[in-house]
DNA sequence: CGGGCATGGTTGAGAGTTCAACCAGTACAC
DNA sequence: GTGTACTGGTTGAACTCTCAACCATGCCCG
């Protein structure tokens, strides 16, 4: 066990700027997106990495795994998304386990509403307020920090 | 109410490794945290607050409006910290609906206990995988974020 | 085949956060 | 002073998340 490593004074302004602006900027957009749509940020995130998917379907593992959510949050999520009919659960019938999570057209439409708003706001809250030069480098900070964290996925879903 | 202006791929590609580094990083810190001092980083949050506050103690709106807090959430949280001994409460003299929260010897104790090992997560896991350079640039990113959010407070409370 | 063991997912209790409603106590005007 | 509005802070219910315990099914080896 060697000696903590202390931030200086210029490391620990960086730090709290960072963390305060993350925090603040996410805060928003969750606020967004509850205010205007009725839906937490992390069930709009499983709304998308559904309608992403093929056949609009993705196992309960998987869906999990695309964002680093744990099995337990998921599994109370979907059961709450079912709920309101924006999602639907099947079983697998190869693995007598296994769940896939299916986005119905409901869920959908609900997607469809909330994401101009969703969008709008980190347009304006992000890259509105950042060079084109600045996002670039925010890019390359965010894939160095993911590779630090064990993240695999330097992930670039888009094409 | 004009049109929405999407994403562009490569945003869209910058904007996900934003928000999963920014998250997964988060969230490491308060998985260590809640691990290793069992205290949530919200209530590291408030300690290390009251700590650098004279005669550690702050008005229960400063404590809220120093970082993004709701009332709500700081009255709940300090009497959690209440309950366990690490702040007490005392009414303000001056003006009776008032609170200060006061952080206790062991409160600060515990603090102490909890620092080095959250000051060394955020080294490893963020200064040490971004180059000097990277560090300039991402204080800059923040502070331009923060303005954006209106956040008065590009504040330097280090010295 | 049968006994471990890993895997996919669910469940329930406990904890933190949010939102709206709610007290005081203060300030300001009439 | 009394009425009104505002401010500082608390409370309770609803909701999400976490953690650990728990089924059920699949896998593998003797």
């Amino acid at each position: 066990m060697s000696e903590t490593r202390w931030l200086t004074a210029c490391e620990q302004e960086v730090w709290r700027a960072f963390i305060t602006a993350a925090d603040g900027l996410t805060d928003q957009l969750a606020r967004q997106l509850q205010r205007d749509s009725g839906m937490p940020y992390t069930y709009y995130e499983i709304l998308v990495a559904l309608s992403e998917a093929p056949e609009r379907t993705l196992r309960m593992s998987e869906l999990a795994g695309a964002r680093g959510s744990s099995r337990s949050r998921l599994s109370h999520a979907v059961a709450r998304l079912e709920e309101v009919g924006w999602v639907r659960r099947r079983t697998c019938p190869t693995d007598k386990r296994g769940s896939f999570a299916v986005l119905t057209d409901k869920g959908y439409s609900a997607l469809e509403a909330a994401a101009p708003g969703h969008v709008t706001e980190v347009r304006e809250k992000l890259f509105d307020v950042l060079t084109p030069q600045q996002v670039e480098q925010l890019g390359e900070i965010s894939r160095a920090i993911l590779r630090g964290l064990g993240a695999p996925t330097p992930h670039c879903p888009v094409e």
